[in-house]
DNA sequence: ATTTAGCACTCATTAAGGTAGAGTGCTAAC
DNA sequence: GTTAGCACTCTACCTTAATGAGTGCTAAAT
């Protein structure tokens, strides 16, 4: 589609663009070692690729700066080539730690990856749908109050206040728990709930009073949404790109970053591998003129979570690219490492 | 110190000037309802008062803003004396639900906080040193991975996932954690160490194949560091300020808000009840143009935590002090009622 | 048929000058 | 003690001019 030659001068004016954050002109690449037109003759080549759309001007007589097609040729066509080749070892030693569980894993996952991009990374945490119950558990703190806590095998712990209702002894309290733990160990946390009205509701029913009361009250202290773990690193990171300088940008960008749905929704597809998209090809409004990759780490087939990187459409694509696939290999490797182990 | 028409005429410029964030003229002050003044009266006034010190010109032919000497007269001899008296129930339902964790409760307060005055809070989480350890357990999850939880009478939970060093047999950890818990309840999270090497290091001699190990081993499990629960709302809010229409200023203070530590220092005070440090009053080069208004919560004498409030020094003092103030008692009163409860 | 030098033209950026208006300080009258 | 009046100051905003980076086009060179 594009000559050699086009496809030359488009790489080296993103590639400085990228860098610079400035107009590219035609002087300026005819300076550079790899090219060897003059500056007329790369003028030629920019009208082409204006005309193309690859490119644009600021204003008249500005130098080029790349559209958001040209962004698009260049993760296509330049970068998604090399990166399989790529040495991917960056994050090894990231992950070789010591047994943790999957959540501060994640969390130190996203502060580096804005560490070492300056950009801001969004990590979606890994999915609980696959682990199983381990234990289940209540404390009584008074005689109205406890804490329920839930253990999985994966190391995740949830844990819950609560006031406990007059009309439940403690006695019944224990009979339960002791039928839940029994009964549900082992069950994957997707299919609790069916379970617990499956195969625990009748039980609970012979051997405890106002069983109906009890089951409610179990049900929501242990079983309503688990929440979604979602850490977002280098949030300031983005405040010291150029393109921050309109302050205007500045406020609505955190307004949006506030909004946890909103953040959530970023990283919804459900596809595998990596995705980028950029500017305007972004659905949320507020990030129209910023450019987000997203990876996915999985066990087996079913995706775990997202990792992202947020940052402006004049990206770093080519680092963010291989530090994420880099970075969704190693946690796809230790997942299915800590599942054999796990031996299930 | 102040006459009555010059305090008068403090007061309004202070009013006016938090209200419209711009030097407030003469004219603009003799138009006012509660003055009866001409505009050139207000002028000898105000060359009064900016010889004292309570206000300053942007230039020379500017309308006057407050000095910190007068934010600083106004606070102390202004607002201070009306506080008493105001009606302080504004968030009296916030504490009224049923029993949740107070780290529950803070969190909240944070954003209510942030939300209500569309400045930045922060709040220190409640001290844990008087609560007590109300339980210890450990769930293996694999024979080399294993997750210690630790609960304590007000509710909080902590866990940390480990794995298990093939020196420790499995039956010598169940011991040991019934050791633990037999003769850990009840002790303050704050004796905790000191009672672990004194009464519970001996016993484990006795019991306890290689308790060295284990027990160093189980002691940074359970009893390293309990960590600083610090709760941030409306970090944004700030940005919707006028004074932040410097980026640079934005800058910075992004950067002085991701340093915990630094944060943590802001709110060191030993001191009890409000406390207000204005612009340079601050210790901390990064908010040297803000203020910041600190109260504590407590449970007797023992102080617990923190709540801050960070905005311009152009703050709407009369209102934040007052919320401080009513949300402070709040958590006290929620705090003993709670210990009256659990009896001890 | 490409490539390049040359030149006129465009536009952003910056500096310099110029005006309007808000606000002050001071003086003199009330 | 208070106020009207007035000259003065400084900012904010606008206009104008100069500079320079960069372009498109044409015609010559390869």
């Amino acid at each position: 589609m594009l000559t050699d030659r086009q496809l030359l001068i488009l790489q080296v004016i993103i590639d400085e663009f990228i860098e610079s954050a400035h107009p590219v002109g035609s002087r300026a690449i005819s300076k550079k070692d790899q090219i060897s037109y003059s500056a007329a003759t790369i003028r030629n080549v920019m009208a082409d690729l204006e005309e193309l759309g690859f490119i644009e001007k600021t204003h008249s007589s500005s130098g080029r700066v790349p559209s958001e097609k040209g962004y698009r040729y260049y993760v296509d066509h330049v970068i998604a080539p090399t990166v399989e080749n790529s040495n991917l070892n960056i994050m090894k030693n990231l992950i070789q730690d010591e047994f943790i569980e999957f959540e501060k894993l994640v969390q130190k996952s996203a502060e580096v990856l804005s560490e070492l991009t300056s950009y801001t990374s969004i990590i979606l945490g890994p999915e609980v749908f696959e682990t199983r119950l381990k234990q289940l558990q209540i404390v009584t703190l008074s005689t109205h109050t406890a804490v329920a806590i839930l253990v999985t095998d994966s190391g995740h712990v949830e844990h819950r206040s609560f006031s406990i209702p007059a009309e439940i002894s403690p006695s019944d309290l224990e009979k339960m728990v002791n039928i839940l733990n029994e009964r549900l160990k082992g069950v994957s946390l997707a299919r609790l709930a069916e379970v617990l009205s499956s195969e625990v509701l009748s039980l609970m029913k012979m051997y405890v009073q106002d069983f109906e009361r009890s089951y409610s009250y179990l049900k929501s202290a242990f079983f309503s949404e688990h929440p979604v773990k979602l850490y977002i690193g280098g949030k300031t990171n983005l405040l010291m790109q150029p393109e921050f300088n309109d302050i205007n940008k500045v406020r609505s960008f955190y307004r949006m970053m506030e909004n946890e749905d909103e953040v959530l929704n970023l990283l919804k597809s459900p596809e595998h591998g990596i995705k980028v998209t950029i500017g305007n090809e972004n659905e949320l409004d507020a990030i129209k003129d910023f450019s987000l990759i997203t990876a996915s780490y999985q066990l087996g087939d079913n995706q775990m979570g997202k990792i992202a990187l947020l940052g402006p459409t004049r990206m770093e694509y080519r680092k963010v690219i291989t530090l994420l696939t880099a970075l969704s290999n190693e946690m796809t490797d230790a997942l299915y490492l800590w599942y054999k182990n796990n031996g299930k």
